[in-house]
DNA sequence: TATTGTTATACTCTATAACTATA
DNA sequence: TATAGTTATAGAGTATAACAATA
């Protein structure tokens, strides 16, 4: 903590990837939500899926949705409901208690994170988004490309 | 993932989090970690705590390390050891097969935060780099004068 | 009395495998 | 047979409270 004041790229970027995390895990701890929890109230403010396309969404098993639904149920902020095109089927929605919730929780965080970047003058709070997003996009496209079939072209 | 070629800067911070936390996860995993164990072997890289240490370093309550180090210990990672100046503590330390996962880890990761890094060019990279230094070092400030008195100027 | 560490207990989160009901 | 979802089970990770040994 009483480090250089110039970090390697690696160290920082580490650094600052564990100072969001935190922030989000303590703002949605201050609503006894994990950021698991959290995450699954982010989900469904626009969406109502099933519990299959929910696990996609989270990259979990269908299993661990089941416990995870099941929890947030339990506490009133989400609703199991039926699929009438296919019986086998539920979807889970937010309900008014669990989109508030969202909602607030959503808000404080990004003041908590509008608060850290507010040590940077405009200028150079936009210059860092912009780097950002570059690296971003470079990223996206790069998996995009690793996704993209090795063995096509003749195929 | 096919959004904007630029995001807001909270949206771009999270994104960016979300990507670094995921890196290290895998990287992690791949070697049967979690991101716990491996924070614990990373902090015992240049260490040789106490329990009650290590629950401040990572930010833990101390029952929850005795179960962490336990695990670690049955996987032949790290070693208690009695301290000799007060019987009641016990140093957590690496063992050699401990000590060459974290660093092989340590480097798979960090190439990968380079690569991650490399559609800049070398003055973008430092750029970046100055600019999250900024915000960790304000940071880090903040959070110590937060420590400070808050009532001791005039009230 | 205070501190160090462990144990007992309980909860969340996760996965695998087996199961039920529907398609 | 295949798919959607749950249940049974197991293990990691976390915390609180109670405890033993030592300071």
């Amino acid at each position: 903590m009483s480090g250089p004041s110039q970090l390697n790229t690696v160290d920082g970027l580490v650094q600052l990837s564990f100072l969001v995390h935190g922030t989000l895990e303590r703002r949605a701890a201050e609503r006894g939500l994990s950021i698991v929890q959290a995450r699954l109230l982010g989900v469904l403010r626009d969406r109502e899926p099933t519990m299959n396309e929910l696990a996609k969404l989270l990259g979990l098993d269908k299993s661990s949705v089941t416990g995870l639904v099941q929890r947030a149920e339990r506490r009133g902020l989400v609703a199991r409901i039926a699929s009438r095109s296919d019986k086998r089927a539920v979807h889970v929605s937010l309900t008014g208690r669990g989109r508030a919730l969202a909602v607030a929780a959503a808000a404080r965080f990004e003041a908590d994170i509008s608060a850290i970047l507010s040590c940077l003058a405009q200028p150079d709070q936009e210059a860092l988004c912009a780097l950002v997003s570059r690296v971003l996009v470079a990223q996206a496209t790069a998996r995009q490309i690793h996704l993209l079939p090795a063995t096509t072209t003749s195929g």
